[in-house]
DNA sequence: GATATATATTTCAAGCTTAAAGTATCTAGC
DNA sequence: GCTAGATACTTTAAGCTTGAAATATATATC
């Protein structure tokens, strides 16, 4: 029975979530373009190297964005050039690269971060306890299962 | 408490769902590739107007698929030049163009879509229709939302 | 310690994507 | 039927992104 076909529903649940995340990305471009002169990558870059207790390795960053090494290298290149960011070389491994945000980039970040986070709250705001319950579990066994596959 | 800050789960469970789905993402765009010599976009493209009863304007597939009117333009002018899709002027009004797969576009496709689609299955093999219900509700909740905000 | 292999990053070419400007056409109001 | 403004699409410039090649360094094996 229809019921039980899951392979379909699965795949019409992908193409929703997709569309709903897309959505919910240009959203967020457009603000953060119209708000604070910037874009999401530059931003998501940022904030990786906000959140990380010091100098981080830019194979660490392409890895926790999910972006190719290129990329991260052009990004951090260009916060470079706007004095956001800096990359000095690592100390043991002479192969290494670390990038960290200049002060001017911290304190910028720290004050698109607060309005960012409200706009996502009011972007979200049809979501309670309840349903971030039920994300979170639904989020997690997905995790689970890519990292029996991968990692 | 730490239970109800609404704010601060929206956000964290805004940041997981996205590194899922680029996650998602990133693999189907590696199968596409190696199994298809193809792109995600191109593959955007060909299942809107595969979908599609007829010929489908340019406006209509740049706002189905949550994208300026340019990438369609762009992406649409590949397939053309590789035979798979044609672009052909609207009847009444001059000022539109639609856009329709190919014979060989639609053969192409149909073969693809078949095994993304297992693909798909296999990547949300974890969620079952326990998981499937409750993402549907959360999905609707945030698109009737959006609704009320935009359309 | 020389050579082979692996790792970290950058560079490069091609394609993707956007926002804004440009072109063509349509519709409304006069 | 003219004009003003709206709509549909394309073009353009800049930035984003990838995968592969190139460079530099490190590690392992002999």
């Amino acid at each position: 029975m229809r019921e039980t076909d899951l392979p379909h529903r699965r795949l019409r649940t992908w193409i929703r979530l997709l569309r709903m995340t897309r959505g919910m990305e240009n959203h967020l471009r457009e603000y953060l373009r119209v708000n604070h002169d910037t874009t999401l990558p530059r931003f998501d870059v940022m904030a990786a190297l906000y959140r990380a207790t010091g100098p981080m390795k830019m194979s660490e960053l392409s890895r926790q964005l999910l972006v190719s090494n290129g990329n991260a290298t052009a990004v951090v290149e260009r916060l470079e050039k706007e004095g956001l960011a800096r990359r000095v070389p690592g100390e043991g491994d002479r192969r290494v690269v670390l990038a960290e945000l200049t002060d001017k980039g911290r304190e910028l970040f720290a004050a698109q971060a607060s309005e960012h986070r409200g706009e996502v709250d009011r972007l979200f705001s049809m979501l309670g306890h309840e349903e971030l319950d039920a994300l979170r579990d639904i989020l997690h066994r997905v995790e689970e299962a890519s990292d029996g596959q991968n990692g």
